[in-house]
DNA sequence: TTGAATATTTAGATAAATCTAAAAATTTTC
DNA sequence: GAAAATTTTTAGATTTATCTAAATATTCAA
């Protein structure tokens, strides 16, 4: 079995390999995991000694196939149990993000079958997070950041990719939550800031919150 | 916060205490956490400078206060996420304790309050244990040991304390379970054993098994 | 293409929880 | 009540995950 510290190592190298192909850089997952440069490097040889990770000094990381397997299955249990605490003890959906990140790491196999089957095999989680199927497999999606589309376009808000309190309080807040439809009015060149259609009202983003969220627009 | 080492230390200190009042001894707790004397030392030193046990060298050690709140808080979680798993995610009751143990460390008062109240605020975990409520109360209770009866003595079936899968499942083939009526037709002078009549038929149970199941017999 | 800036690694420490082996305290037994 | 047996503690190591400070490698920019 893996540590704690292992698995949170495994899922943030994931998340970053995401973002852009090339190797995960020593210093990005030291920002990641809120530690320094050196103790990312000590368990970089762990990692790699356990054929976790493929790593080159100086060159950055990737996840080997055994790594990628353990990350997703994290990443799974994370967004059941997110599901699980939005849909059945009634959390709201800034809340469970820190419970969560306890919870996935408990170690049952049947245990996540068992909790996928009680929650109805969801698909999203509550911030509109694919959870990945027993497998390993995501669903395919069609997102684009909001910041990405032009005057016109509309879609519905699918996820965010900023799980703070401060953040999700302030969509709430300006009514853009998973699943309601907005339409682009307006992008401001001066700020990149973006004037919303939604629900029949104007509403204005900055930039830095147009970046954070997910939008299905297909 | 307290480690998960620590919260495992004080439960066991708990149960130990609750067999006999006396103060509990290093051996026994080094039984019970399958480790050596010397590491318990150790952890009683570091417990002790916390104020959560009081410690004599070579005395022993009773719970404080704030000890005490502790283990029962763990314990607390432990039960009603064996709850959980028994009704909700339909497990079997010998298949929830390795579970509960690790989520009984996850830690956040708002889920344990959520939990109990999606459960129907249980009054006993599967295996017949009371869990304490919010305030730390046990629902007290007059239970006895099945050793402890007498010939025509009748009582219900209302817990266990031992939480193996291989004595779990031996019960659950005798048909002795947790709400099950037994009454006493027979103990033999020989070796300890027991006849009972459970559901009108005739059932031959062995001395340790007698010491390991709590009847109810108000 | 070389010097400066940045990124990464190494070296050496620290803290938590554990261990074995040996010493010390307590209890039991005669 | 002293010797033997048992229990507990101490001393010194080990493992995991972390840290700071210094050294080294890589990248960038003139």
């Amino acid at each position: 079995m893996h540590s704690f510290t292992e698995e949170n190592y495994l899922k943030t190298i994931y998340h970053l390999s995401q973002l852009n192909d090339s190797p995960v850089q020593t210093n990005a997952i030291a920002e990641g995991m809120k530690t320094r440069a050196a103790s990312v490097t000590d368990m970089l040889k762990k990692l790699s000694d356990k054929q976790l990770i493929d790593y080159i000094k100086y060159q950055g990381v990737t996840l080997t196939d055994k790594g990628k397997t353990t990350a997703v299955s994290v990443i799974r249990k994370h967004r059941l149990w997110e599901v699980f605490l939005v849909e059945k003890l009634k959390f709201k959906w800034d809340e469970v993000h820190e419970i969560a990140e306890e919870l996935e790491h408990i170690n049952s196999g049947l245990l996540v079958e068992r909790l996928d089957e009680f929650l109805g095999f969801p698909k999203r989680d509550p911030h509109g997070d694919p959870i990945p199927d027993h497998n390993g497999i995501f669903e395919p999606d069609q997102n684009i950041h909001l910041h990405e589309m032009s005057r016109g376009d509309k879609g519905v808000i699918i996820g965010v990719n900023e799980y703070t309190s401060a953040f999700l309080k302030h969509l709430e807040r300006l009514g853009l939550t998973i699943g309601i439809l907005i339409e682009i009015e307006e992008i401001a060149d001066y700020d990149g800031s973006v004037e919303l259609l939604v629900d029949g009202k104007k509403i204005n983003v900055s930039k830095e919150v147009t970046q954070r969220i997910l939008v299905n627009y297909k």
